[in-house]
DNA sequence: TACTTTTACTACGTCAGACATACTACGACA
DNA sequence: TGTCGTAGTATGTCTGACGTAGTAAAAGTA
């Protein structure tokens, strides 16, 4: 059952900028990208994906722009996002929080040791 | 500003679990354990926190019981909490879930190698 | 040639967890 | 007398994730 989402909720954004920090991409390149990079351990869906790049277009951490492909496979336009500098911005402040919260959760991980309260 | 509540989301529950292991408790002492553990750096809001036992007594991972607590300093009723069979077995697979998402959310942590595609 | 799959989205609606705001109530302390 | 710490309850809002469904063109396949 992989992960849950709830989980991963608000990272999402984060592994998206992740990839367009190495160059501009679309929906369908990014969703097989992360489908790779964790060896199909976290398959992202569609909805989840279309409505993060409306949602950080809206914040300005990325910047859309439509290409229409005629010798491309596959469709006929394709809406490619670029990162912002903002998008940079934010993409490294999620990296620090990150680690912030490494540290907190697993506080509370693997704690089985019963504290003798007899 | 400390951790986003969205990335913690889902592992509130995992936290509060992890200290009634170690035997039962209640709302405000669960939260001043977790600000503790976390040197501060995460505190639970009060409203998270009775909304996660609420949850997770219907959920069956938690009982709970009322002590009238003459003596006791401050207010005259306790609600406490005791885990059950079931939230232990919650909290172990949260345990592991945990492990995944960590994996999982790393591959696009501190990635900043812009991958030349010129 | 007809059918299915892959690519590449858009639209709409629902759900759950987090949290803001506000209120109650008792005891202690100054 | 008023504020602080303790110990909650009530109500409502927001947001991200995601279920379901639909569109459409190209590419592979029988």
């Amino acid at each position: 059952m992989g992960i849950s989402s709830d989980v991963i909720r608000g990272y999402n954004d984060t592994m998206i900028l992740c990839i367009l920090i190495k160059g501009p991409s679309y929906g369908y390149e990014i969703s097989r990208e992360i489908r790779r990079l964790t060896d199909e351990k976290y398959i992202i869906k569609e909805t989840t994906l279309y409505s993060a790049f409306t949602r950080m277009e809206k914040n300005g951490y990325v910047q859309s722009y439509v290409v229409e492909a005629e010798g491309t496979a596959s469709g006929k336009r394709r809406t490619y996002y670029r990162i912002t500098p903002q998008g940079e911005q934010y993409y490294r402040e999620k990296c620090e929080e990150w680690t912030l919260t490494k540290e907190v959760v697993e506080k509370f991980i693997g704690r089985e040791d019963h504290g003798d309260n007899s």
